[in-house]
DNA sequence: TATCGTGGCACAATCGTTTGTGTAAAGTAA
DNA sequence: TTACTTTACACAAACGATTGTGCCACGATA
């Protein structure tokens, strides 16, 4: 075990210039720099600027993992998503990372794999790391919700986005599904669309159950019949929906209109309609879902629903801002919901009568 | 608006608990708590199972920055990334969470929104966090490097990548974009293509700068002439390519293939060219380059370069884990080239003779 | 028996900030 | 003048984990 004097030979490893070196410097106490440069009350304008001056010198950087094991709290916000591509994601990430950073904060970000397990320990890290606060989307694979009561119990900020636990003892931000199938289906009808088929997708996940009942809802409002043959339950992948439209095709009274939960099956569809020689919108009117980047290239550009990605994330960390400065005290968990933004475009025009699109406005359920 | 309240009020913020209650409850001290969890050689394995057990038992935490303190390192790495939008810094940043995730570390991510300013702070804020180690992509006004000798100074880790600092004294990883630009006219010219023209992006940035450079080799290569005529500089947008295209398609005498720099301008000349009545890929035929989502939804498909995100990120983590494995020791710089791969589709595709795509393994330079 | 090595654990300093409390001096009011 | 606030700063104890060093006892060796 050789002594090892802390070898700084040269530009090394430097510069861990500590408020302890300006206090000396100085000659005053390690008490005056902190709060000098906390800006407190108790320390005098003459000393702030001698502090102030001192530290922009050497380049002072405080040491925030020192000051986070200090206070109890860091300035890291954790991220739990089940992973980072496609659209979604990405750009609510995005929003995330905007605003936290304008808040002062910081993220670091877990990606689950969509695997329970992987959630379950991203929650420990976080926790370990002392984050300020956990957002966390749901993995697809996540049935129990036990892990989440360990965050609670530590008095852990957390809110959910998008893919959240349902309840309203949580903090959660998602996207009005059921208003985006709703709106979608009126605007076919006002198309003049009489018999639409709905693309759904797997009804364990709030977010297609929701996007069916909105379909329903709108076909009900106009009195046409609430017909399950015209829905097909699917994954939601491209091939799917060429399958989809492909056996919609081949019945006896094949649909005038087609809502998909999903751009994908939506693209399917629209690519099996074009060959069998259909016309689209004249034949069958097409509406997706989800606003994924190639809907503004198909031939015809692809109505669909605008998931407001990064105001989800905007929403999301007002959200978990809101819980932190509470603190301890007692927060009433609330629910946010998106109202979904319909993008009319080629695929679903007969005549120009109607482009309305929904208002853009977020409103508060609960 | 139901009352509801489901406020915690009584486990508010539990489980502080730290090595010291074990110590307590053991009635050994915290050096035998710490040592028995790391697992050192000096605790015997009846002590070691106890701790463990009632670590379990408690469900203790570690706090990592009490740790990351002590120890002067933490577990985090910081990213800067102009931003975390479109499909290739996501994919990148999950290359880099997913390899770091496995190393046991875990990423704070920052965006620059391509402002120097910007970039700065974030190295500010992820050398007073305290990281590991640190990748960053330059942001596009970054025209002065000397931010970046601070955190150098600092004995700091540091990696580029794709938007790197040029020259031989740092650690990067890129793509190989001059190759890309290559294989991608090679490959044109081996379908009959003998007027070639290249949508270049700004040449201010060596990603453009170097697929223009590989353009020329292979026709120099194949001994047709290198026609400025034939190269047109935009900004690489859909609408510029629309509009170089309808210039290119205007001369005298046509080109009859165009490899075009980004995907978004090789779309625009597709859809300009369809537009004019060309055939594609018999009249042009037509390369982009990026692997944008959208490629495998044009009509027809587009040929591309798939820029390797994912492993630009895992190659980008495995440098940088080098770096801080070598602590301070002498570490020799280093920059790595990512091989690109050509993904051949029905855009350039004239006779069956040549799907040969480049290999996909990673190389060394320098 | 004397010596030595070593396994097994405790002491206490340390990382860099924060903050409750103490305490002078200076200012204000009576 | 006395008494009471402010103002301006210092002391020192935290926060929770890590680690060099010291100590004791035990078995092994000579």
């Amino acid at each position: 075990m050789a002594p090892r004097k802390k070898q700084v030979s040269d530009s090394n490893n430097s510069n861990p210039v500590s408020m302890a070196d300006l206090a000396r410097e100085l000659g005053v106490s390690m008490t005056t720099i902190s709060r000098a440069l906390s800006d407190h009350h108790s320390i005098g304008p003459a000393m702030k600027q001698k502090v102030l001056k001192l530290a922009k010198k050497y380049n002072y950087q405080p040491n925030r993992l020192a000051s986070a094991l200090r206070k109890g709290k860091s300035q890291l916000l954790g991220i739990v998503v089940p992973y980072i591509e496609g659209r979604f994601f990405p750009s609510v990430v995005h929003g995330i990372e905007t605003a936290a950073s304008k808040a002062g904060y910081n993220v670091i970000i877990c990606q689950s794999n969509e695997d329970v397990a992987q959630e379950r320990r991203n929650l420990d890290i976080l926790l370990s790391a002392q984050v300020a606060g956990i957002l966390v989307s749901l993995s697809r694979t996540t049935l129990d919700y036990r892990h989440f009561d360990k965050v609670r119990s530590r008095g852990m900020p957390l809110v959910f986005f998008d893919r959240v636990v349902e309840g309203d003892n949580v903090n959660a931000v998602i996207l009005d599904d059921q208003e985006g199938g709703y709106v979608s289906t009126r605007h076919l009808i006002s198309q003049g669309c009489r018999r639409i088929a709905h693309l759904a997708g797997p009804q364990h996940l709030n977010i297609y159950k929701n996007r069916r009942q909105g379909y329903f809802d709108a076909l009900r409002e106009a009195g046409l019949p609430e017909d399950e043959s015209l829905v097909m339950y699917f994954d939601m992948t491209q091939q799917e929906g060429v399958e989809g439209m492909r056996q919609l095709l081949a019945s006896d009274n094949p649909p005038d209109g087609v809502f998909a939960a999903g751009d994908y099956s939506a693209l399917g569809a629209l690519q099996e309609a074009k060959r069998q020689g259909l016309r689209v919108p004249e034949d069958l009117a097409i509406a997706g879902f989800s606003n994924e980047a190639f809907t503004v290239i198909t031939e015809p550009t692809l109505t669909t629903i605008d998931q407001r990605c990064e105001e989800m994330g905007q929403a999301a960390v007002r959200l978990l801002l809101e819980v932190i400065e509470a603190d301890g005290r007692p927060f009433t968990p609330r629910q946010v919901a998106l109202r979904p933004e319909l993008l009319v475009r080629e695929s679903s025009v007969r005549h120009l009568e109607e482009h309305a699109s929904s208002a853009s406005v977020a409103t508060e359920k609960a």
